[in-house]
DNA sequence: CAATATACATCGCCTGTCAATGTATATCGC
DNA sequence: GCGATATACATTGACAGGCGATGTATATTG
C-alpha cells in the first residue's frame, strides 16, 4: 500500500511552508491543521515536525521567536522569510509538474488538470 | 527545492507495476520508458530499480524469469502477479486521494479534479 | 488529584534512494 | 580491427528523512 510516511517525505517542507505562508505559527497548530485538512489521514508526527523546523531555520527559510503568552505551555513561534516565501511558491509550481507525472506514470491517461 | 528523490519515494513500486500492468517487462526498458514519460524529469535509477525489483518480488506482487533471447544481454523479465495487479488499482486509488490532499496542504484551493 | 490537553524537544532506528563499481554482450563509426 | 557507446543486470555502502519512544512543563476538567 502507498505508504503515508514516504508519501510525506519530500512534502513535510512545502506543508509547513505553506502554513507559515498564512501567517506566523507554531509547531502544535500546524500538526492539528495538517490533521484537520486531510481528515486525519496524514500526520505531521512530533519528532518530524521539530526536526523540520530545525532544518528550514538554518536554511534561513523560516525564523524562530518565543510567543508572549503568559499563560499555559510556552510557544515557539516560526515565520517565513523572504527566501522562504519564494522556496514556497517555487515548490508549489513544482508540485503541479511532478504531481501530473505522477499521474501519467501511474496510468492515468489525462483526466486534466 | 522539491527533491526528485524524495518524490521518487513511494512511488516507485507503483510505477513498477503500472508498467508491468501494460504487460511483461524488464528493468532497461521500463527505466527508459519512465524517463520518456517524464521527459527525462525522473528517473529509476538502476540500484533502486533493482532492489525494487527484490523487494516487489520477495513481497509476492511480481514474478521474473529469464529472456529467451540468443542475441545480446540476458534480460530478466517481471510479471505481475494477481495480488500485484490488486496492489496496484489499490495504490492507484490511493493515489488520488493523497493527491488532493497534498494540493490541499500545500494551499491550492481546488481546481478540482 | 488523576487524567487529559497543550506544547516543545531529542535520541536512535529503519527504510528507500543512489553513487560507485563491476560484469557481459552487441553495434557503430572510423 | 578497435575504441566508444548502448544494452542489460547486479551489489555495496553511504545518506537522509520520518518516526517510535521518551522526557519536560503547564493548564484544565471531572
Amino acid at each position: 500500500m502507498l505508504n503515508a510516511s514516504d508519501i510525506l517525505r519530500g512534502y513535510t517542507d512545502t506543508i509547513i511552508l505553506a502554513q507559515l505562508a498564512k501567517g506566523d505559527s507554531y509547531g502544535y497548530v500546524i500538526s492539528k491543521n495538517v490533521q484537520e485538512i486531510t481528515c486525519g489521514a496524514l500526520q505531521l508526527k512530533e519528532a518530524t515536525l521539530y526536526t523540520t523546523f530545525r532544518r528550514l531555520e538554518e536554511a534561513g527559510v523560516i525564523e524562530s521567536y518565543w510567543g508572549s503568552e503568559s499563560v499555559g505551555a510556552r510557544r515557539r513561534y516560526y515565520h517565513l522569510t523572504d527566501d522562504g516565501r519564494k522556496l514556497y511558491e517555487e515548490n508549489r509550481a513544482d508540485w503541479e509538474k511532478y504531481r501530473d507525472m505522477i499521474s501519467a506514470l501511474f496510468g492515468m491517461e489525462d483526466e486534466k488538470r
